[in-house]
DNA sequence: AATAAACATTGACTAAAGTCAATTCGAGAC
DNA sequence: GTCTCGAATTGACTTTAGTCAATGTTTATT
């Protein structure tokens, strides 16, 4: 994985990639493993090379939400330029992965300098701001089932015609906290699914003769037209 | 309202805010004006002056799912930028309202041109992603009548410790909507807030002996500290 | 002041999701 | 292969929110 060949890197100056090839600390680290907590001061950004990070927030009275799981190629604390250098969430390793952290402060260089990096970042926040839309939107309109089907239809190629097999990248708990609903209605929701749509479930691997099935059972609730526009943009 | 004032326009160059002036149209709608259209084609964006615009998308199925309500000081339409130039939501005048228009031209002129400008414009959709994510934490871990306490906390000045007095800035059905619940939730859940804080409540007027009450019953569910820090940030 | 239209509330019922407890399943350790 | 622990499922039940229909209330309009 080039750094320079991320989207989010796009049109980083040179300067920028050695200031990150020198400072940068790659670490493995296995499942559990916290990277930071809500509030910590922050020095560093994240990039995850391998594996998959949960970033989530907790209230007083012991209950956790999920802001967003992240797979290979997103970077995440980046944020904590715009909030005085505290992070905004806390970040978990929930499957074993690679991570490579970054000077904060080479970022917010690199934005301050660099005019066309700070649009290429815009674009890039303005792409989550999508995608934060579209979570909001399906929590209110659409029941456990339909989001475990539109979740599944983002993991999937969306271009394939034929038969699909699917591979849930973690944990059946998480992907329910992902989707805002308990491991017990996540679980009686994939077999509702299952029920009305045909497709069959072995442990983690999901098969369906065609992706159709779950379009039409998930994306008549949704505001957007299948396939997902937003899939193709970031690839 | 100086254009100059608003924290979104800080550190804009005087070229720029020329040409606001220059290639800017002010006009009053009345409740139910549609200004666009989600998907339509983008040339403006747009300044509220006055009153209170809604936000939405609608789906398939016919259902809408309410993405924002903003009020006087908040500008709307400007992410067409980053979408094509296609407004990513539809924009409906929700109470009588005077809007002014400006050419996404300018805007993007003008990030482009002006590092500091980018970088408060950052921050501004930093911003706007915590107001994201809290809704969405919100939506996930607090029950009607906590969302509601929480939306009349964020109404209030949270300085005052006596007495205070709210007023809803528009109708309870939108309210509800705001909220992601039907009119009739919202209905009974106020009266079960109202129930378990001692709240009193004439039409659209909140009274309370201290914001206290709703602090304790909305707040343990959230993962920020009262009083909100981002309204503060704001203002 | 009368009327209509939109908004708001209430009741009765249904549907969806959460909770708690009891098993069952399955991947890794030994 | 067997054991163990965490993950996943299932059942029984409760709670929460949605739906549909009826009825008040408010506000604007003539």
């Amino acid at each position: 994985m080039n750094l320079k060949n991320l989207s989010i890197f796009a049109n980083g100056s040179d300067r920028f990639f050695e200031t990150l090839d020198k400072e940068s600390q790659t670490s493995k680290h296995s499942k559990g493993k916290m990277l930071f907590l809500h509030e910590d001061d922050a020095q560093s950004f994240f990039l995850i090379k391998s594996g998959w990070v949960k970033l989530f927030r907790e209230t007083l009275d012991g209950s956790q939400s999920v802001v967003d799981i992240l797979s290979a190629g997103h970077i995440f604390g980046e944020t904590a330029i715009f909030e005085n250098d505290r992070y905004p969430y806390s970040a978990e390793v929930v499957e074993p992965a690679e991570i490579v952290s970054f000077p904060l402060s080479a970022l917010k260089g690199e934005i301050r300098e660099n005019n066309d990096f700070a649009f290429n970042m815009m674009s890039a926040m303005a792409r989550y701001r999508r995608h934060q839309d579209r979570e909001l939107e399906h929590r209110t309109i659409q029941n456990a089932p339909q989001r475990i089907g539109c979740f599944l239809l983002r993991l999937a190629d969306q271009e394939q015609t034929g038969p699909v097999t699917i591979h849930l990248p973690y944990d059946k708990t998480l992907v329910a906290s992902r989707l805002g609903m308990q491991p017990e209605t996540f679980s009686r929701a994939l077999s509702k699914l299952k029920a009305q749509t045909g497709i069959k479930i072995k442990g983690a691997t999901i098969e369906m003769d065609s992706l159709n099935q779950l379009v039409e059972y998930s994306c008549a609730a949704c505001s957007s037209e299948f396939p997902c526009k937003d899939l193709k943009a970031q690839a």
